[in-house]
DNA sequence: TCTATCGTTGACATCGATGTCAAGGTCCAG
DNA sequence: CTGGACCTTGACATCGATGTCAACGATAGA
């Protein structure tokens, strides 16, 4: 599929899927013309980039995540160096704070917006 | 407390502490000297800050958001407008959606590595 | 009193994610 | 074959969070 298609499907725009293909995130295939050509699989990974994106994590780490997450079940060994294992560490537990963090915030938020609603 | 010991208390830099109060996220009070004068709930409150900032959430939400947090037993119904309550609302959307993009990628990270860690 | 340390404000730089625009090529429907 | 919709690359702008620096005042200890 092209880049408008992909766009469209994953509610964002080409300027960000170039920006991610950029950033090593995505690596389309061109057809013939130059245009990007995307197969299927493409869609869930971007809606995941987006996902993390949002949650807070940059590209860089992004990239370092997509590979696991991409084939749980066909574990590359030879990307799977001690510092990018390290790195992998330290981000699940950034990320579990992160979880703990926002988890307390909406909580806390839910519980005044349930006070004032009980109000009204 | 003056700036230098808030910053090293939230494990920040007087540079940020000032960012925010220009944000309208804090309002210390000054001394006669004209140095800011943080009293200790502010630690919270910065802590509070940097988490939401490292969960994603802009400082233009979060100044929305920390009142509520602020004081839960006593509720400021002047400052709950419908388009607050509609903005917290959506907000809490958005940190639940966070929430479990966050989780659901942890846990493929953590499995990742439980698996490799296995094979060592 | 000298000096180091800390505080003030204000300006400018940087960095990552994103918006926008220009100049041009491709594709398709009429 | 033409016009509009889509694609390309590249450059530059913006926006929020943060770094850095300059010029200056306040504080406190030797």
């Amino acid at each position: 599929m092209r880049i408008g298609e992909l766009a469209r499907r994953t509610e964002t725009v080409p300027r960000l899927l170039r920006y991610y293909e950029q950033q090593g995130l995505i690596l389309p295939s061109r057809e013939a013309n130059g245009y990007r050509d995307y197969d299927e699989r493409t869609v869930d990974r971007v809606l995941q980039i987006r996902g993390l994106l949002d949650a807070g994590l940059p590209t860089r780490i992004i990239k370092q995540i997509l590979p696991c997450l991409d084939a749980p079940r066909t574990i590359h060994f030879t990307d799977a160096t001690p510092e990018m294992l390290e790195t992998l560490e330290s981000e699940t537990e950034r990320m579990t704070r992160r979880i703990q963090c926002l988890t307390r915030n909406r909580d806390a938020i839910r519980e005044y917006l349930d006070v004032v609603k009980e109000l009204a």
